[in-house]
DNA sequence: TCCTATGTTGTATG
DNA sequence: ACATACAACATAGG
């Protein structure tokens, strides 16, 4: 489910516990979940330790706390939600649910903090020390940020010259953030067929697409990051899902195929394969 | 039963 | 070494 601004604001949901310390953790490690951490030191320093702040950068959330160890050691608890991942906060004392995979209990607030993922394609990370971790750090720089330049995505469609633009739009090195909704977004609002190749795009088209990448970007985390509300209906979002859906702007049906993997929709009407 | 699902990653092939 | 394509991961719902 969670792009961009989706991640941005589930994130969020864990601000209650903000300034708590942990008085209790429970992990039901499961495959998949916690693949690139060790649930046993996780727990072990988790315990006691104070959250102290949270980020979003592109569909990773960081948590930040710092340990319950005399230096109080700076801990960094990444999740990503994959496909079906939430967080929420919950009273203390209810019983753990099915698919709940990491709870922290934080007694002086009297609730809970759980991280939930019935599909498992999300991802519990972990680190403790002063620098941040390369999972964290080496995140692409955000496509509304300065350094995501029109020179970097010409440079990156270059060597991408065979790729597919929906595939392309996906690959979150150059496109951090940008799932499959925001694809199509991105590219029905700069009328270009997704399954044209990165190097057949002339200049102004790709500057087209990287102004729409910044915009999309920009409403989605101002609408969706700020309230949880869908983008209005003039947007592609709203019509991409049902069959038979029309085009917002030229009124014409839309299409659905695969395309780079992935379910894409399009507006044939607006965005030629020329 | 079969198909789909707002994501990533490992592997095979070119 | 690099680019590209696709199966695999795991589960629920239509």
């Amino acid at each position: 489910m969670p792009e961009l601004a989706e991640v941005e604001f589930i994130r969020k949901r864990w601000n209650p516990g903000l300034g708590h310390v942990v008085t209790s953790v429970r992990l039901h490690p499961r495959a998949g979940v916690f693949k690139t951490c060790d649930p046993a030191e996780l727990a072990r320093r988790l315990l006691g330790a104070r959250l102290t702040s949270s980020a979003a950068a592109a569909k990773q959330m960081l948590f930040r706390l710092s340990g319950a160890d005399a230096d109080g050691t700076t801990l960094w608890l990444g999740l990503h939600l994959g496909m079906t991942g939430e967080l929420s906060t919950r009273p203390a004392g209810l019983p753990d649910a099915r698919a709940e995979h990491l709870i922290l209990d934080q007694a002086a607030a009297a609730h809970s903090l759980v991280f939930a993922d019935f599909r498992m394609f999300g991802r519990v990370q972990f680190h403790a020390g002063p620098d941040a971790p390369a999972w964290w750090a080496d995140i692409a720089p955000a496509v509304i940020s300065p350094a995501f330049t029109l020179t970097a995505v010409t440079d990156f469609f270059r060597r991408r010259a065979r790729t597919p633009l929906k595939a392309a739009l996906l690959m979150q090195e150059r496109f951090p953030g940008i799932g499959n909704w925001m694809a199509d977004e991105i590219l029905w609002r700069a009328a270009l067929h997704p399954a044209r190749r990165c190097g057949d795009l002339d200049p102004a088209e790709i500057k087209k697409l990287h102004r729409e990448t910044v915009w999309v970007a920009s409403q989605a985390l101002a609408i969706t990051g700020a309230t949880f509300e869908d983008p209005p209906t003039s947007w592609l979002f709203q019509h991409r899902w049902k069959d038979g859906g029309i085009c917002p702007r030229t009124k014409k049906p839309l299409e659905r195929a695969t395309i780079g993997g992935r379910t894409t929709c399009w507006s044939p009407a607006r965005q030629k394969l020329a």
